[in-house]
DNA sequence: TATGAATGAGAGTTCATTCAT
DNA sequence: TATGAATGAACTCTCATTCAT
């Protein structure tokens, strides 16, 4: 139905990247497709000859970074690393790499707030019922438990870590935000991440030197 | 300016409550002042001869509530309590019982997000300013830290407990809006907050029985 | 669900002769809201404050006419009067007074030409399954059907009479929209009428002096 | 100035039929270029190289039908027949006819709307001033009028048989509109056409047997 | 010759806000 | 105090038309 796909690679990541900013800070309702099409450096007229509607184009961009992360990030996920703290840091990787070339890729999980729109929302329940939860499980899935404190309950730890990821994702994309060119902090990112899981692991592990 | 505050409290409560509902749900772009009113019980003109603007009733719901949470929630912690765990406790029991007057007390943190209008946008960086991230600090301040693991960097620490606790916060709102009677599961919440922050000090801190 | 009749009758009838003439002459689909609320004198958003939707205008305008039809011209004609004729007269009569006040009623019928709403088309039918074929049967009823010729097959020439109504109701249609003053010419106009007649009846009837 | 002339007839046909068929089912400001392109089986774009604006599109179509009719209707027409409704009949039979290879022809008339375009407007209006109302004249030029019953007024007698072949037009045009395989009913067409034909003579003309 | 890409103008509709009472 | 009436600006989307190839 879309046309998106037939075109110069260029200007549909211009206007995927675009509806994804627009989106996900804005929400559906307000999103607004001329901000979109400006930002795209396109006429509206001809966003709406790409796509049939501001829903489609939502479903759209929606389905697209859904895929993209799939296959970008999923499929590139090494989860035969059971270290939690490891397989947290490899996800960081890949995430600040895909976030260079979709700047708004962290901000995906938006997208799927409750909107006005009936449709869109049941359009959203249909994908999210077929994924199942999609990234937070398997992230955990099969961890090396034993090398947590033996007197932690795993479960809740668990918890505490998705938090704090949540968190310092929070952080990270407000650091890129914050600068104009996103690429030069890449290291000073994956520093600081760095502090962060020697932490965590001190704090959930039991001490090697112990 | 706004004459918000010369009328019935009753009537003021009614918008306030329905403002801070509608501007955080939807965000300050995408609320609607009919919904507000509608939900506050009067008419759109009536409310537009209380505040001047919508951005001065979101400004006036902000520092209302801004307040509010100073005197009913800040005023009332008790910080000569140490250990950070009961703290955060107390922390929690002030705002549940804020939310039965004020149901949407727990997302005023939402009206903080960037908008379109950027005279919100600035007020808001202001407000901000001035306060200096009006609660966490105070949170954290002249805590207990010799009850921390020798180990661990405790600044670090304080980000996780700080994030977990927001987690948890988010898990409290959803619990509550879908539950039809909140007063209910009071116990229940409390509950599965005295869980966590039982795992919590397992965590951090040094384990009593060695 | 209209708020159309708790308006001052003067605006209303400038908004509802506007609509009648636009929608009449333009039909639905290519009819211009723009247009109508200029003719009315009143602005665009102001009549979507009368009416929830474009469609509802147009249904409230073909019920009114409707309504206004059915009282103020079948329910005065007489049907008592048996010369087809005679009563094809007093129908014209009423007619062109029915004209003075809103100029547009004589294209009445053609706001049930098909559009490519579905919905306009349903609500449609709906109305005229109702009625039945409002208006040709009722004024060809209970005729005097001894006053035509005897070898004469009675259905056609009522056919051919109602065709000929039909031809002259758009020869004054013309007449009234060529002349700015429609009510000067409302002699001239009855007495073309009456030429006709006379020799309708020429036609048709027995002569009388035969 | 078209390029229309220049192509393939099979093409043209196409477009023409296309053109005549949405023009005058739509009108022309609600006719869609799209909707002719797409009928017709070519690009938007073009039959924008073949016509240079929609205006002139609709020109053209009025022109070339309004030719044809006058060369392959009125030129066969042959006037030298007198009685007025056999020479209906004769131009009946020829529309009937053309109406196969052009379904749409019998609505040609409907061309002539009014329409938002002042330039339309004008250039219809001009042509019919050259051609003085096409058709209905000739149709009734010199013909027998001694057939008439002496006590009629013939011209106006001419206004009720004109009158009368417009309501027989629609009814056929509605009969092959309601009917998939307009060509067989052809027959039950002329059937009905002679069964009107009949009684009109009863109706108008000195009954021979009296 | 033939077409997909591209656009500005205008459609119906909603919104925050002001006016008159 | 309180409200319904009123509006201009902005929204999403479609259209006839032009451009580039």
């Amino acid at each position: 139905m879309t046309k998106l796909f037939d075109i110069d690679s260029e200007r549909r990541n211009a206007i995927l990247n675009a509806a994804l900013k627009e989106f996900s800070s804005q929400g559906y309702d307000n999103a607004s497709t001329n901000v979109i099409a400006k930002e795209a450096g396109i006429s509206k007229a001809l966003m709406f000859h790409y796509v049939s509607s501001k829903q489609e184009l939502f479903l759209v961009v929606y389905d697209y970074f859904s895929d993209l992360i799939k296959m970008e990030y999923f499929s590139l996920m090494n989860y035969d690393e059971k270290d939690i703290f490891s397989r947290l840091r490899q996800s960081y990787l890949l995430q600040i790499k895909l976030s260079e070339k979709y700047p708004w890729i962290l901000e995906f999980h938006k997208l799927s707030r409750t909107t006005n729109s009936n449709e869109i929302n049941e359009e959203l329940e249909n994908r999210s019922r077929k994924e199942h939860a999609s990234c937070c499980p398997k992230l955990f899935d099969e961890i090396d438990e034993t090398k947590f404190r033996k007197e932690l309950d795993i479960d809740k730890c668990k918890q505490f870590i998705l938090w704090s990821a949540i968190g310092f994702t929070n952080e990270i994309i407000e650091d890129i935000r914050n600068s104009e060119s996103p690429d030069l902090n890449y290291e000073l990112v994956v520093e600081k991440l760095d502090g962060y899981f020697v932490e965590l692991r001190n704090v959930f592990y039991t001490q090697s030197n112990e």
